[in-house]
RNA sequence: GCCGAUAUGGCUCAGUUGGUAGAGCAACGCAUUCGUAAUGCGUGGGUCAGGGGUUCGAGUCCCCUUAUCGGCUCCA
């Protein structure tokens, strides 16, 4: 008898060599129904992997992300068999699971390509497997036997990867005649499987390399019942209204023009407001934490770029450089603003008394993204970093870098940014030839950043290899609508620009020191801000007045709760005389809590020229008053921002 | 940059096997002043992304260019 210890720490006996499914099925039959996968030991595996010793054993079901992950590896197999009877002579690459749903890398035979209208044809094939209630077989190959499987077969993609395994860990699974190279684990057949869908098909690099064969790659997702998939396609259509590019073009916020040119966003006057109301919130708290604005020219000269390091980085894959009547005079739209700044710290003597010395800039900034990277407000080529550097000494790094985190704690905080991943981003110590700077300078950056998060106490995930060229970075990653991961916030430690710059400052002890850098911009850049704000708030979050006016009420599920708060101030023949037309009508949805038939966006209570006066009157009784219109509107906006801003 | 898809009035979309551009909303005008999915009547608005080709004839077929969308790669 073996000890099976479960996740809620009780102990039961098994004979040894009992399955996963056994087990379920002795605690009850409704859980062995609904089990798809075990956990043995901290180890994903089938449920007919025998157990042979004392274990910990956790059983996972759909709701369980090993249990989905399971479900949807087995459903990648599923559609490769099913691509494989309706696509002769297919080879087939990598099809893992991913956060929704999963995906096949396949090789059509020459000639073949698989379209969005064949999607149809690959579901019905693979509900037509699912009715065959195949079991997946797990064998335990030889590397030589597999190479000779898979290249019988004309699996040379399959064959690469095989070459890579150690012998004696490589295991196929089998169902019906589909045999695919894989480590597991899967569900034990493919009956689970009720509903799928293909939803997309694009291209990829076998093995992520550029210089590789394109595959094709089918997107998919399948569910253990008809109605999940139904609402989980509703669900995505329901984001799509929450894009920013659709909100922003219904509001108005800002436009691209084909003559202006791609990736060149335009700011229309409303989305003028609401950038210029975060920058003013940003403002105020920079200057609270010693903060002082510059502002400098949007191009540099050659040589700038040239020093600082960029140039040898990027200078090819840039806006090329803008010549002027002068015989060898260069300019570039500058990329960042750092040497900028670098040459403002030159600018006089400095004295450690100076620092930290802060300098921000709302820059804007030019870079040359590859034309398929354009995405919206997201990836765009010309944008404003909400940029700063903090020059200091390099004892006082770890603080200021603590103090950057604090703004930016603050101003997630407010806007109710939660759900925000944190990553510090290290040099890949295998490939130091893609970095700038000494070993010991790297060392010492990379241990403030690790030392400043372990002491604000802040979950952080650790990607090797994503660091800037010149130093380690901290950024704080937010999902858009349809769950895309983008960078905002950033803080890079960075020793490698002051030495390229020389810059110094005079010590207690009257000797020259370097300074180090920090860069940091909390919004990241104001674009992709706004962009991913608007799809956060439009689906959940209140409401922001602009010192013009504008109020942008975004509608969700939790709108009606928003919505009371407006009606405070909404509920008033006066303001709906004051207001134009169509807002009144707006206004009037609020009162009346008729949300349901709203637009996605609203903005409600827009007046240019108003001279009347209003009379308020808070809802449930209480304070009320008669105010000129803009005063009435000021009011608002300082009860608003007190919500928001909530400190 | 690469693979694939898309491109029709301001917006959302129709437009059957190629035969002289349609709707709703928006805009504008008049009436109406309470009409609480949004009053009534009327008006204007598109060389169907741009260019080339096939054809007696192309929004519809073919080619090129451009932009956008979905991915890949990239992201100072």
């Amino acid at each position: 008898m073996i000890k099976i210890t479960f996740p809620d720490g009780s102990v039961r006996e098994y004979e040894a060599g009992v399955t996963g499914l056994e087990i379920a099925q002795s605690i009850s039959q409704r859980l062995a129904q609904d089990v798809l996968a075990c956990g043995v030991d901290g180890e994903t595996v089938e449920l007919n992997r025998p157990i042979m010793h004392d274990a910990s054993v956790v059983l996972y079901k759909w709701e369980d992300a090993e249990g989905k992950h399971a479900f949807w590896h087995t459903s990648a197999h599923l559609m490769a068999e099913a691509l494989q009877e309706l696509y002769p002579g297919i080879q087939f690459g990598i099809g893992p699971a991913i956060e929704n749903g999963f995906y096949y890398d396949v090789m059509p035979a020459q000639g073949v390509s698989i379209r969005e209208a064949d999607f149809v044809e690959i579901e019905k094939k693979m509900k037509e497997l699912v009715q065959r209630k195949e079991s997946l077989v797990r064998q335990d190959i030889s590397k030589a036997d597999a190479l000779k499987f898979f290249g019988d077969r004309g699996q040379t993609y399959k064959n690469e990867l095989i070459e890579d395994l150690e012998d004696g860990h490589i295991t196929t699974y089998t169902q019906g005649a589909f045999t695919d190279l894989c480590r597991g684990p899967h569900m034990l057949n493919t009956a689970p499987i009720k509903a799928c869908k293909v939803l997309s098909v694009s291209s990829a690099y076998w093995r992520g390399d550029e210089k590789r064969p394109q595959m094709t790659r089918l997107y998919a997702i399948t569910f253990p019942k008809q109605k999940m998939l139904d609402e989980y396609l509703q669900m995505l259509e329901e984001a799509k209204k929450r894009d920013h590019r659709k909100i922003g073009k219904e509001m108005g916020l800002f436009m691209f023009s084909d003559r202006v040119g791609k990736g060149l966003p335009m700011w229309l006057p409303k989305g003028t407001a609401l950038r210029l109301r975060l920058e003013d919130f940003l403002k105020k708290i920079q200057k609270r934490y010693g903060y002082q604005q510059v502002i400098t020219p949007h191009i540099g000269g050659k040589n700038l770029y040239v020093t600082s390091g960029h140039y040898a980085h990027y200078g090819k894959d840039s806006f090329q450089p803008i010549h002027t009547p002068e015989e060898g005079e260069e300019y570039m739209l500058k990329p960042m603003n750092c040497p900028h700044h670098c040459e403002i710290f030159a600018w006089r003597p400095r004295s450690y008394k100076d620092l930290p010395l802060r300098l921000a800039e709302f820059g804007t900034v030019y870079r040359y993204e590859q034309s398929g990277e354009l995405h919206g407000l997201t990836r765009v080529r010309s944008f404003t970093q909400d940029d700063a550097h903090v020059y200091c000494r390099p004892d006082q790094v770890k603080d200021e870098f603590i103090r950057v985190m604090e703004i930016i704690q603050i101003i997630f905080g407010a806007l109710d940014f939660d759900n925000f991943e944190a990553q510090i981003s290290l040099r890949d110590p295998n490939d130091k030839e893609k970095y700038i700077g000494s070993d010991e300078v790297w060392e010492a950056a990379e241990k403030a950043i690790i030392e400043a998060c372990a002491e604000k106490g802040l979950k952080t995930t650790t990607e090797l290899g994503e660091a800037a060229f010149y130093g380690p970075k901290l950024d704080f990653m937010v999902k858009d609508a349809l769950g895309r991961r983008w960078q905002l916030g950033t803080i890079q430690v960075d020793y490698n620009l002051p030495e390229r710059f020389q810059l110094e400052y005079v010590g207690e002890d009257n000797q020259k020191h370097r300074p180090v850098m920090i860069h940091r911009a909390p919004f990241g850049s104001m674009e992709r801000f706004v962009a991913v704000l608007i799809e956060h708030t439009a689906g959940r979050f209140p409401l922001w007045l602009s010192p013009e006016q504008v109020v942008i009420l975004p509608v969700s599920e939790k709108y009606n709760e928003y919505a009371y708060k407006l009606q405070q101030y909404f509920d008033s023949q006066e303001v709906r005389a004051e207001v134009d037309d169509r807002n009144e009508k707006i206004g009037r949805k609020i009162r009346d809590n008729e949300v349901k038939h709203i637009p996605y966006l609203l903005i409600v209570g827009e007046k240019e020229q108003s001279e009347g006066t209003v009379s308020y009157r808070r809802q449930g009784g209480g304070e009320q008053g008669t105010l000129k219109f803009e005063d009435f509107a000021n009011k608002i906006n300082e009860e608003v921002r007190n919500m928001v801003e909530k400190y």
